[in-house]
DNA sequence: AAGTCAAACTTAACACCGTTAAATCGCGAA
DNA sequence: TTCGCGATTTAACGGTGTTAAGTTTGACTT
């Protein structure tokens, strides 16, 4: 029988999918793994630290991912291939960014992925400065990128009824703003190409970071 | 007396920066203001509706600082200005930027200033598709930026001991990881201007996606 | 085989939370 | 003066994270 951390895991982020982050409850978790809440505080020193653990575990799973795509040559295609894979990893859990933006990660073992990262960016000709920005800003958008589409989007497939578009159409004005009723069609439909032209463009960005430092040289 | 929605608003934000979103609670609220909690829901629906109102108050504060900016001539120096006010905006409160990322604001006055904001990049050269994608972005890496920037300084001048950077050189192992032992030191201080750089990358990825544009027509 | 002892869990309770229904207060109009 | 109504209080409900104390369980010792 014997519950252990990984098992209690496993189960809050079932919970976490069903019944979202707010549902995310010790007395519910404790429920499905027939147990009552308090025997939770055996294994974790408290809520957070069970929420520490669940982003820890998430962002894990994301390096993982980026991890098998280190053979791509090109870092431009990598450094989409990465923080695409972070988005789709968050939207992988309910709330998974909200979630994820909540807690603060300490984990030691984080730190050889975030070397590897560094080190590519920095052997592409970037100073460690430029690298870490450039890196911030990647993490940055794809944090509040995803945490807005959680926001209207919660689970996969089932839109949130209080962001439909077809009430926004109805509430914005067209005469007065025509670009702003015209944007929702764009903002709201078809998150993932909307995403990766924001990350084209940050890394763009980047791309001409490279260029003037190589000329300035 | 006769507290009205303005006065809640004024007192509300007082206890989100007293203590901080998770303290901020009807009760204590109300204790503010003489008065017992449910006295709260004559005036809001019920805690959304109050911190909906709130978020709102906040971006309308941000518009309008970035309203006063509109003369800039230089679009890119106008963006610069207007997501560095945002941010400024959101660093004035307390987990301003949690409480931000958590609601969403159906407010009909908010389109005027998105719509202005979209007029100024099409008319600068951008298609829609553009500017949505490119406002976007700035707008979520502001966003994830402050919430990551929060978590480690609740408050202005407060920093949160358990981010401390001594602590995290401590951690990390220099041998194994020197980037990473390096970008502790990068990551942790001078939020500020770490911010404007990315969020000028951001701006030249723009810059070249308006220069491809011309040199495409 | 009996006894021991710590790990793992339950029971019971505390303080607090958002929220609702019903009762009450205060004050301007009829 | 009484009525009516806006504004607030009182009381309560079900839920939350968390703690302290008690109980079971199972392996190791003697």
């Amino acid at each position: 029988m014997a519950l252990d951390r990984q098992q209690i895991l496993h189960s809050a982020f079932a919970v976490l999918n069903e019944a979202g982050l707010e549902g995310l409850t010790l007395r519910r978790l404790a429920a499905r793994l027939n147990v009552k809440a308090p025997a939770i505080y055996w294994h974790f020193k408290d809520k957070q630290d069970l929420l520490d653990e669940m982003a820890t575990q998430v962002l894990r799973e994301a390096y993982q991912e980026s991890a098998l795509l280190e053979p791509l040559h090109a870092w431009r295609a990598w450094a989409v291939a990465c923080f695409e894979g972070l988005r789709n990893t968050l939207l992988r859990y309910r709330d998974g960014a909200k979630m994820f933006s909540g807690t603060y990660l300490t984990d030691a073992e984080l730190y050889a992925p975030m070397e590897a990262n560094l080190r590519r960016l920095t052997h592409e000709g970037f100073t460690l400065r430029q690298a870490v920005v450039g890196l911030g800003a990647l993490y940055s958008y794809t944090i509040g990128f995803v945490i807005e589409e959680q926001a209207t989007q919660p689970s996969p497939g089932k839109p949130n009824p209080q962001y439909d578009l077809a009430a926004r159409e109805r509430r914005v004005n067209k005469e007065l703003y025509p670009l702003a009723a015209a944007a929702g069609a764009e903002m709201f439909t078809n998150h993932e190409t909307r995403f990766v032209e924001g990350l084209a463009v940050i890394i763009m960005g980047l791309t001409a970071l490279l260029g003037s430092a190589r000329t300035a040289h």
